[in-house]
DNA sequence: TTGAAAGCGCTAACAG
DNA sequence: CTGTTAGCGCTTTCAA
């Protein structure tokens, strides 16, 4: 900067001024600075001016699960879009559902001065959130609303997907249900079991819990947990798979089966219309922009009490889903 | 961090030694100082410390189309990964394959003075970043090589693959073969259709061109693309689809269809194998991963000439390329 | 093993 | 409309 003040004879305030379009500055000025500028390749160091400015730096954190999960990515994308016009980048980063790494992500983060954390946290201990947020960083909890920590929040409404998802089953004249479940120590877990529960003991199910399943992190995983479910000897005539990967995990071991239990997933996929299966769909490019707005409301100063957002769902209904129950 | 010292009864450059984990510092004092830092909740501003270093900051920035395509969150992922022991952290954006929103995010990312730049490029001309890279930036091109700049690059093999895809079509009796492709300001789209050319000229079919399609820019245009291309008095018998929206939108369009063509897609995807989709695979996570490489190496001093990666293919042989030719 | 002084590039506050 | 001065939090250099 000193040497475009130099070379357009000006001080370096002035350049100051130029370069951020303040106003009070001749147009002659203005040329020969810029002129200045581009014949030096000048470019403003941001990160002294974020120094000088203070706390905070233009970026937002995003810590998910894994970016390359396209329920996540799809979450990125509707952060990016969000904060596209503000003028926000995105520091984003995989916790890889570990709670030490995403501790460590956090800390580097908020050393980093982002103004603001969008997280879907994999920690049940948000003590270190608690004192970040206390000390001034925004910070809203996607996907999974935390217990230890008033803070905003964006979820799904995954008790009502859960149930629409066993009422229609009910209906096609399904009693024995499975649910298999993802890692039993994340809310949503808790939240679409406990909907599952309520809504199989309503319709005289009593004894659901046989066919409730959890923790299959992967594919894979999922794969092996339908394989079992399959061959027990009163095996279940419809599945809940709760989420993209596990649905890709049962249709996998699926594959090839000739009486294959009625299917519903949650999550909707890419190519869940031509596959032709039921899925419990929902918007999560609108988690990512809702969490990214609340964190921009906050940064404008909002001072008001935690909102938490619930975005609906939608019941997809497709031919996986209307194999009639056996007997 | 002057809070800090003051607390710690030392300088604040002990504080620095401390924090940094610095030798000569004796047990007594570092302890003095860890227990002031926790007391104040004390965070070191990387922001102050990046600027004091000099130039860069601990940061990469990735450019891609669009963070929610598959194909480029993979490559998000590899890149992360490795980037996480050397402790950079990753900003990212999305390009929306448009150039001038590339330029955008190329100068924000180099005023904030990312330590280098992994981009798939959608812009072909490339002045700004061939300044940037001459600035001192290193510049690592993913999936698309420049041709107005010498860079490194990590390119798929384009060309080995869509032979790899002809060969096998042909050897099934095809003749009328279809290429559903990207845009064709690529150079993917150009080694692409170059091979497919070639490869159908040394087949002896002659009038290859006539079923080249160019531009479909996502899965709806792609459908629309194929349903033209079945509609044709002539329809080919084979289709190839060059990534993997196209090949979605494909499979939607065909969806239904009772004399279905065979088809071979460009990208792996999620449920290929339950679909069996033949398809010409290869490893996004190893283009993110080598590239990252390639940027530490240059950010280690390694100043070589340009190298250029070319990740190999697999032909994964399903169902839907072993339709036979009719007639 | 510790401290003092200086300065990175920028902008706020004030003066002209 | 433009310039001067000072200082953000940190680390480098030098001295003790």
């Amino acid at each position: 900067m000193h040497e475009v003040a130099e070379r357009a004879g000006v001080s370096a305030k002035t350049v100051s001024r130029v370069m951020n379009g303040e106003r009070y500055v001749s147009s002659g000025t203005s040329e020969r600075v810029h002129a200045a500028a581009a014949a030096l390749g000048f470019r403003p160091n941001v990160i002294a001016r974020e120094f000088r400015m203070g706390a905070t730096s233009m970026t937002i954190g995003l810590i998910t699960g894994d970016v390359a999960n396209p329920f996540y990515s799809r979450i990125a994308r509707g952060a990016e879009h969000a904060l596209r016009l503000p003028g926000f980048s995105l520091l984003s980063a995989s916790n890889d559902e570990d709670a030490e790494r995403e501790r460590m992500l956090v800390t580097r983060f908020v050393e980093r001065r982002v103004s603001g954390l969008l997280i879907a946290s994999a920690d049940d201990d948000h003590s270190l959130l608690r004192n970040e947020a206390r000390l001034g960083t925004p910070i809203v909890f996607l996907d999974r609303a935390p217990t230890d920590i008033e803070a905003d929040t964006v979820v799904i409404d995954n008790g009502g997907g859960i149930r629409r998802a066993v009422e229609h089953l009910l209906e096609g004249g399904h009693r024995r249900i499975a649910l298999v479940g993802d890692l039993s120590r994340l809310s949503t877990y808790h939240e679409r079991s406990a909907a599952f529960g309520a809504e199989m003991a309503a319709a005289g199910v009593g004894d659901w819990e046989r066919y409730v399943r959890a923790d299959s992190h992967d594919a894979e995983a999922a794969a092996r947990t339908v394989h079992e479910l399959l061959g027990l000897p009163q095996p279940p005539t419809a599945l809940i798979t709760s989420n993209n990967r596990i649905t890709t995990g049962a249709l996998r071991a699926l594959n090839g089966v000739v009486q294959r239990p009625a299917l519903v997933g949650f999550d909707d996929f890419d190519l869940a219309d031509v596959l032709g299966i039921t899925v419990i769909a929902h918007d999560p490019d609108a988690m990512g922009r809702i969490g990214a707005e609340e964190l921009l409301a906050r940064l404008h100063g909002d001072t008001s009490a935690p909102r938490h957002h619930v975005l609906d769902v939608d019941l997809v209904v497709r031919a996986s889903s209307l194999v009639p129950a056996p007997r």
